[in-house]
DNA sequence: TTGTAAGCGTTATCAT
DNA sequence: ATGATAACGCTTACAA
């Protein structure tokens, strides 16, 4: 079977012995085109099969009305969070959303930016990997003047609207939290330093340690890109230390879990010997044997927020006076791993 | 600061003072152009931050060089193991690939289709929504030539390339091993029966049970969309019936585990009292108390696959003689919620 | 090896 | 209220 031709507006326009002019407006409801032609007009749109060629369009109106999002990884509950939030405003909008994730390697990260900037995206909503070092392919949007937002993992020197959670308190009110139920010596797995989050969950831990008048190991700090199988290395690490924790505050909760794990195997108890607070409340870590105690980020309201703002910047023509960086509130969760009994 | 202007390859062209057509094809890498003038031309363009207009070339071209997918959700370990598949193959060869999520939703992924033929995606890989029963807007895809491939929840009637998993198979191994390991009573967790795939496990799970000269207890075969609340509601359900069953077989893990939570809370033990299957292999399981078997589909794989048909397809002007459905086999993984004490 | 010119399907400007 | 025409930025016969 022969596939169905393209039809344009100017099969309908030649159909109707009227000019393409005046059904491109009558099929945007441009008030100027009298009821009784829009009506004919769509209705023979419908009949003849027509779909708009919307590369034509944004070619000439230089808007695609799609934002771009580039995440890490989409198989994190936080980051499918955030991307659900960013789909329910934008769609309520007429917007269009293209989703890539970075795999946290920069060349894939920069490729997508090409990518996305090459097929003139409204504007781009990301949170980069943790490879990310040098921002060139960033640069493109901003000075092409392609509005830019950043959520979570942000690029500080770069001017653009930012949503972050607060990881600074949050990581206090976790460590904060080890320390009340009686702990004295914490240790820490922490993500790559120059990933923002991670140097402020690294902060709020070392103040809530010295808050408290307690004692910092450095050799119970470690850095590393926070997998399972870092997971696994770190505590491993840290259980070689002279003097082992009796609590660890992990960067995430892959890591958290990771431990857990593995000091079952070793007969060690969670949370008796040692206790455990993750970062991110994933799905898993309510399920696990003991469960993890972890912080909450609101993944889908900032991806509504991400949205939002980037959305206000693709209306107004003008740049923003100032960047706003939102700072959204976390929550600890208390579970079973690092309970007092 | 002012934004940069667009460049374009005749920005180019007049600043070397040759023709806007040498730029084009030297920027294509057309052989005819001679090593000289295409260096030249690539080093200006590199200068003056040229980047090529993608809409203004598809347009010309008629080829965007993109790949449309669509999931019924992108925060499930399955789906996105498929996507990473299709990106694996798609980016190697020079294709983009837009995601977006259903939701299960049939009006949303009405939308995205839509939106996705009027971007003239080259082509379109699908896993179709729990609510899908009607099929206009893939017809789009198919009235118009432009190849579709599915996975996983496939549309029979629709001609195109299928990539699904032996769901009958992997339910008839994890009914048997139900039954292996002594159940006599087993009940069944199933999905809506529109969807093929759970018309094949419910179908698998019967031969099963009628193979071993079992009976069925038509009670306690219940069907619902598997979220967790309906996998509580049925849980719920099965208990109340008058012969509880020994065993359960879930359709899913995600009602496997709303399974085993209820019957811990209600101090019937798992697999003691009620053995558990689920389908799919969602990192949780392995990590829930107790761990849930399941069946393990090979997602990573069954995307590439689709996309090298797809991309085969888009590559051939010509119809495929045939359309080819390919079963990949799956696995059972035995873990404690079926093992016998 | 390079240039000229037409055209992809739409929208915007200017007429009528 | 509608039509004619040019233009968006690129590719591609065809010509030179």
């Amino acid at each position: 079977m022969a596939p169905k031709p393209e039809i344009t507006i100017h099969d309908i326009a030649k159909k109707l012995n009227i000019s393409a002019s005046t059904v491109s407006r009558a099929l945007k409801d441009n008030p100027l085109i009298s009821e009784a032609t829009r009506k004919k007009i769509k209705k023979a749109a419908i009949e003849m099969g027509y779909r708009p060629n919307v590369m034509a369009a944004n070619l000439r109106t230089r808007r695609t009305n799609t934002i771009g999002v580039i995440v890490p990884l989409i198989n994190r509950h936080f980051f499918s969070s955030v991307i659900s939030g960013i789909e329910d405003v934008a769609y309520k909008q007429g917007f269009a959303v293209t989703i890539s994730q970075s795999n946290d390697k920069l060349e894939k990260e920069s490729t997508i930016a090409h990518s996305l900037f090459s097929n003139r995206v409204d504007g781009l909503i990301l949170s980069i990997g943790m490879e990310t070092q040098s921002y060139d392919h960033l640069k493109l949007f901003s000075e092409r003047n392609i509005p830019l937002v950043f959520f979570d993992r942000i690029v500080e020197e770069i001017p653009a609207h930012k949503i972050v959670v607060d990881d600074f308190g949050g990581a206090y009110r976790a460590t904060q939290h080890l320390i009340e139920q009686g702990r004295k010596k914490v240790a820490h797995i922490g993500g790559p330093l120059n990933l923002q989050i991670y140097a402020k969950r690294e902060a709020g831990y070392r103040k809530a340690i010295s808050d408290a008048g307690l004692q910092i190991n450095e050799n119970q700090i470690l850095h590393n890109s926070l997998t399972r199988q870092d997971g696994l290395n770190a505590i491993k690490s840290i259980l070689k230390t002279k003097e082992r924790p009796d609590a660890i505050f992990c960067a995430n909760d892959t890591t958290a879990l990771s431990a857990i794990i593995h000091l079952k195997e070793r007969g060690i108890k969670v949370p008796e010997d040692i206790a455990i607070v993750g970062f991110s409340n994933e799905p898993f870590s309510e399920l696990v044997t003991p469960s993890i105690s972890t912080i909450k980020q609101p993944g889908f309201e900032m991806g509504q927020k991400a949205a939002e703002l980037l959305i206000k910047q693709i209306g107004s023509k003008t740049k923003p006076k100032a960047y706003e960086t939102i700072m959204m509130e976390t929550e600890l969760i208390v579970r079973n791993s690092s309970q007092r009994k």
